[in-house]
DNA sequence: GTCTATACACTGATAGAC
DNA sequence: GTCTATCAGTGTATAGAC
């Protein structure tokens, strides 16, 4: 058999794999699917060429494994913060602090911009707009009680939640954009103003 | 000297680039700069390859010329409304009805995709961002002192006019983000939705 | 598991006939 | 002005040595 245990085997591949996952997502997020090969994924992963095709069968494939697993951190740390207790308002005032702050400017920024690539150059992928657009829609779902909630108590617009959730992340899509300007006009965008787009008029 | 007339040879000329410049609008607004080739404008155009390098020196040279001709006429559009008589608050109205209605789901929606696609992808293009950040700073420039004014006014939130113009206009490109999705979601999208960005508290 | 070398299609751009 | 043919370079993907 292997001189190499299992175990140690096993530690080499995820090892490998969690390169080439930084790497492309740094990668995609920053120049898109066209806009990068895999030529530069596995220069900035610092292995090989062959490597990565060893792992994952093609680009694309690399590609979906990326987005994936980035929407699913994203929905799932959303998932916590609209689960801590407290009134509804609050948890949208959470997530929003988080979302601005954490990542509009932290690190998990690259999340958003990849999903923007996703989004805008998915048309050019066969089934994959299809897939995202499943994805995204989970997100919607995760919002929507809470603005439900939020419109009984009286402190959020009328009108079908679902709606409001997805024109609610639109705007946090619009101020990655934003962010990619690097004009300095992202600093001052606050919380209080993505939570405007939810607000009772009076 | 030619037997073709200097009018009839610039008549050529300009539907030449017309077609040229629809194709590459079409595509480049669906599928990005890294996503169409020459040869896919080429032939949505009608014309023959080797005619479209005669008009345009570069693949670049075109997607400049289209964006900023997109840009351009989306900035006039913007300002011709915003210039008519009214108070600050309708003009707000009937800016964000024109761009619900006429550019999220009409005609002009592939501007919009355009842009999006150029600020997406503006990083793989040496110098391009800059360029574009220039031209979209504009666009705030238009809009802001109608929010100064309709915060003089008590209507609209109060903060940097220029940073609500930027974030008001980022919510429209997420919008036509939510338009790609194609989720049906885009159809009750309200013009008041979009304003209420814009709108103060109480 | 890791690497280099290579096959093969496609892209941007040019040359030159008409 | 319009076209076809072609070049040089790059991209994805694979083969095969170690």
């Amino acid at each position: 058999m292997s001189p190499r245990g299992q175990e140690q085997n096993e530690q080499m591949r995820t090892e490998a794999t969690e390169k080439i996952f930084m790497a492309a997502l740094k990668m995609f997020a920053m120049y898109g699917y066209h806009g990068t090969s895999m030529k530069q994924i596995a220069r900035q992963s610092g292995l090989s060429y062959g490597l990565v095709y060893h792992y994952f069968p093609s680009k694309e494939a690399v590609f979906r494994h990326i987005v994936d697993t980035s929407l699913d951190n994203s929905i799932q740390a959303t998932r916590m913060i609209l689960e801590k207790p407290g009134d509804a308002w609050e948890k949208i005032a959470d997530l929003s602090s988080f979302l601005v702050k954490e990542t509009l400017n932290g690190d998990s920024f690259l999340y958003f911009l990849l999903i923007l690539h996703a989004m805008v150059q998915g048309k050019s992928i066969p089934g994959f707009l299809a897939h995202l657009t499943g994805k995204i829609e989970a997100y919607y779902q995760v919002l929507s009680p809470v603005i439900a909630q939020a419109q009984q108590d009286g402190v959020a617009l009328p009108g079908d939640p679902y709606v409001l959730a997805a024109a609610y992340f639109s705007f946090v899509q619009g101020l990655a954009l934003l962010q990619i300007q690097d004009s300095g006009i992202e600093q001052h965008i606050t919380p209080n103003l993505l939570m405007n787009v939810l607000r009772a008029s009076k």
